[in-house]
DNA sequence: TGGGAGGGTTGATCTGGGTCAATGCGCCGT
DNA sequence: ACGGCGCATTGACCCAGATCAACCCTCCCA
């Protein structure tokens, strides 16, 4: 899991929070300044595209704050959301020139950008990023394959729970929370995104809410704040054997 | 795509055909060298388990020759292919204890293999070899992205589709031929291991295949060896916008 | 103060693909 | 030449989840 892989203690990264301290956190105080010279922010509002699917990328960077989601669609309109990035979450793909993948903002977003082709060049000369990438590309992967059981062999409930685990564990984690007692969270997706992400319908996913909801698996108080009371129950109810997913 | 990324020539890596040469395309003599020294070779037969996951796997390696797969079983035993290893691919996870998932022989299988530790180390001296490494599991990531999308938005059928583009257009561009006309292919997989690829049942996985076939997309000379007449014509099938699936 | 837009819920019905079960191969060992 | 085993096909039936449709809630702006 992402979050294991190095401490989330604020650092000396400017003020953008977390994950570059990912990038840099063996980097020696010449190779910092290096990054802040070639950094800067972008914001963007809910709504907003950040890239289109092939679009030519000319940065990577990481979220500072909110929500954008990464989507495939196909002609016909099918979509289908392959990642969601958090804060502290890395895009962009050194040694590409397009983007792969429609990046949208669900809710206001920050991120910190740097320039690729200085920020390739960096990696060139200074190992330890390009290997620290490697760390987070492979935990990117295990993610997206950890998904592909979700939406190839899970049920519409397994589906539901197992996103609402992911995302409860990750926000428990950022708010450094233990995972064993009751756990509250926001969700950051509407009905029908949460509908691309599990490859299912709305209303689908509507009814699967109610129901767990109905079964006292989940409290709501209105339509996005969520209650987890037992947060193993609801691993069962998601089919997980592992103590859970890793995606994002 | 893989095979772009680097040529597929013949070169003096040992033995072992193809893939290392993406490692250590970059490398000098005696970096060869040291490759050579750490580098063995493991024969599979079919159905053998090369690991389970979970287990400590203590090499990284290609596959020279023979077909295998990457799997994860639930509990109660529904399984998802999250990978295919054709000859070539490129297996394991520098930086990472256990495997995370079970890989399994589905033919003769002769994997070249480096010892972890070792070739670490070699990573740490040798930036280009993390960089490779990077691009390739890029590489994977968009593959298993893209097959998120096959897994959650595709019909029965246009999975059946694309899982034969993608099985065809690797074989057509490993023996080098065009992709434009006639292609003609051995499926490397059960119609049960198809299923699991797919997230289907491999009453359906042979119901759709049979209707393919019904409708001239292909034909079938016996159970596995396939002829697609009109390349083009299945991609449609596949509702591949792009001109094609990516993975593996 | 009202209406309309963006989300969300719920019901009725339909259907693609799952499930269960029978049958059909080839191939190998004796 | 004969069974038996692993794989594949095909049919009959069923059900989870899609589809279509009505309606609700809440926030925003005229």
């Amino acid at each position: 899991m992402l979050q294991e892989d190095f401490s989330f203690v604020s650092h000396d990264c400017g003020d953008c929070p977390i994950r570059h301290r990912a990038v840099c956190a063996r980097c020696e105080t010449d190779e910092l300044e290096r990054l802040e010279e070639i950094k800067y922010y972008r914001s963007f509002e809910a709504g907003q595209t950040v890239v289109w699917s092939g679009d030519r990328m000319d940065f990577v960077g990481s979220v500072v704050s909110g929500i954008a989601t990464l989507t495939q669609t196909m002609e016909d309109g099918r979509t289908q959301m392959v990642g969601l990035l958090l804060p502290s979450d890395f895009v962009g793909r050194p040694g590409r020139e397009g983007a792969a993948y429609d990046v949208v903002a669900t809710s206001d977003l920050v991120m910190c950008c740097f320039r690729k082709k200085p920020f390739e060049q960096m990696m060139e000369t200074t190992p330890h990023i390009a290997q620290r990438l490697l760390q987070m590309t492979l935990d990117e992967l295990d993610a997206a394959r950890e998904w592909m059981l979700v939406l190839g062999r899970k049920t519409a409930r397994e589906k539901i729970a197992s996103l609402l685990a992911i995302i409860g564990r990750r926000d428990a984690s950022i708010n450094s929370l233990s995972i064993q007692e009751k756990i509250v969270f926001d969700l950051p997706l509407t009905r029908e995104a949460m509908a691309d992400y599990l490859g299912l319908t709305l209303e689908t996913v509507s009814r699967q809410i109610s129901a767990l909801k109905r079964e006292g698996i989940i409290e709501l108080q209105g339509k996005r704040h969520v209650t987890v009371p037992d947060f193993s129950r609801l691993l069962e109810e998601a089919g997980d054997d592992s103590d859970g997913g890793l995606l994002v």
